[in-house]
DNA sequence: GTTATAATTTCTTATATAGAAAAGGAGGGT
DNA sequence: ACCCTCCTTTTCTATATAAGAAATTATAAC
């Protein structure tokens, strides 16, 4: 057991902070300080600092949200994500057959990280879905698609590590049952998310990988009342088509 | 003349790391050192540090670049911002008068930071632009709204502290001519950039107080040869009579 | 006004930091 | 294969910084 070496002692608070507002904005000194676990006057010090390079912004009533800044950074964040930019002309490809929702993510943090989307062009329904949101792995379809990519010990570490929650009452809450369809993943190569995250919206996805390395998943998000056995099996074969001339560029 | 209180050093110092990524991508220790003026035995522990927390990403061939957690904290910023949900219905609604690019911005860092952007739905072309992205006041659209309500003061500060640069052969680099138009823009409430950021694209942006206090700007863009008199005129009284109506949302 | 509660500042000791220097890679040339 | 150079990383210690208790000031409720 090596000890670890604490750097940057101040930084790390900060972040605590900040993941702490990232789930819940406007919030008194106080409130932080006590689910921080840190003291009034030292939170009081650090949050003037945020506040000061512009990563929280404090309101007039005196509390504290998340700072303007960090929509720069995570502009340039996407930016500097390569696989954004390659696999671009390949999903609007997709795009013109499958006219439905897009998505790109990679995998952070053990959730999948929404980092493009593509809109329908001809489609009036519209998906509340942003850049920069995340969903679970054991629900979606991008997260199935990735889980499904995982080794038997990884997937077991997921699982004793994360709690099914019922998103909707067709979420997979049950282990087995998960493990089970992660089977029938790996053998189709698409991941289905069956109104499991949101009623009515049907998903299906499929991994990245690049030199056996997951890189992030792509999937096509609809209403469910449009699917059909044909546009199903249209969408499965247009996700395979471009998940492998994709691949194909990443190697 | 009172002491500065420092609080936060590697806080700060991280931040300027971080400024210095967001401008350079893939960076070696050495450059990062050097351009943030830091030896390289501190600046590759705050580095570690934030890469820890996910703030940078290391690459294999140890290089640096912006962290995908910052896609996360801008989304959550983003909802935190009330002027986007606010306005949102609002510029809907625009856009089904104006079936034009519609852009929502705020005033961050005496630039324009665009925070929200409503694409054409019956137009095909499609103009480069993301959230999150930042413009100057004194050529975009927004801009020169946002500018012209700035008091005589606060523009000398600002023409003192920036150049005018020429992004294109219709940017105005005469800081007279830039104050002649604001007195415009003052009188009829509306902005232009007529090809002025980039070729092609003229944009009619509008400010948005609350209580005398600036809270941001929204602006149309669409293609020069789109733009008629007739359809000026129509963007301009649509933008007014939305900016009121939003304005009175916001009192 | 008075009291209670929260925000902010001050001050001092304990702690973390900065940077020089040394050690440990990585790569290129011969 | 070896050396040499440049870059990254670790170590170590004087010095600067941070943490927290307590005092002070602001804010809100009554």
């Amino acid at each position: 057991m090596t000890e670890m070496k604490p750097y940057g002692t101040v930084l790390i608070k900060a972040a605590k902070i900040m993941d702490y507002l990232e789930a819940q904005p406007d919030q008194s000194l106080q409130t932080i300080a006590k689910a921080t676990n840190m003291t009034a006057s030292t939170t009081i010090k650090i949050l003037d600092t945020l506040v000061m390079i512009g990563y929280v912004q404090k309101d007039k009533d005196k509390t504290y949200r998340l700072g303007a800044k960090l929509i720069r950074y995570a502009n340039k964040s996407i930016e500097q994500i390569d696989l954004a930019e390659i696999t671009l002309p390949y999903l609007e490809e997709l795009q013109k057959t499958i006219d439905e929702t897009i998505h790109l993510g990679i995998l952070n943090d053990n959730e999948i990280l929404y980092i493009n989307k593509l809109e329908p062009k001809n489609q009036t329904i519209r998906m509340s879905s942003k850049v920069g949101i995340t969903r679970p792995l054991y629900n979606s379809a991008m997260g199935k698609a990735v889980l499904a990519e995982f080794s038997a010990e990884e997937v077991g570490q997921y699982l004793a590590t994360h709690t099914l929650v019922p998103y909707t009452e067709n979420t997979i809450t049950n282990p087995l049952r998960l493990a089970k369809e992660l089977d029938v993943v790996r053998e189709t190569g698409v991941a289905y998310d069956d109104e499991e995250v949101e009623s009515d919206i049907f998903c299906t996805g499929v991994s990245l990988k690049k030199a056996a390395q997951i890189v992030g998943a792509f999937s096509v998000s609809m209403p469910k009342y449009r699917l059909t056995k044909e546009s199903k099996q249209l969408i499965n074969e247009a996700l395979l088509q471009t998940k492998q001339t994709i691949e194909k560029m990443l190697a």
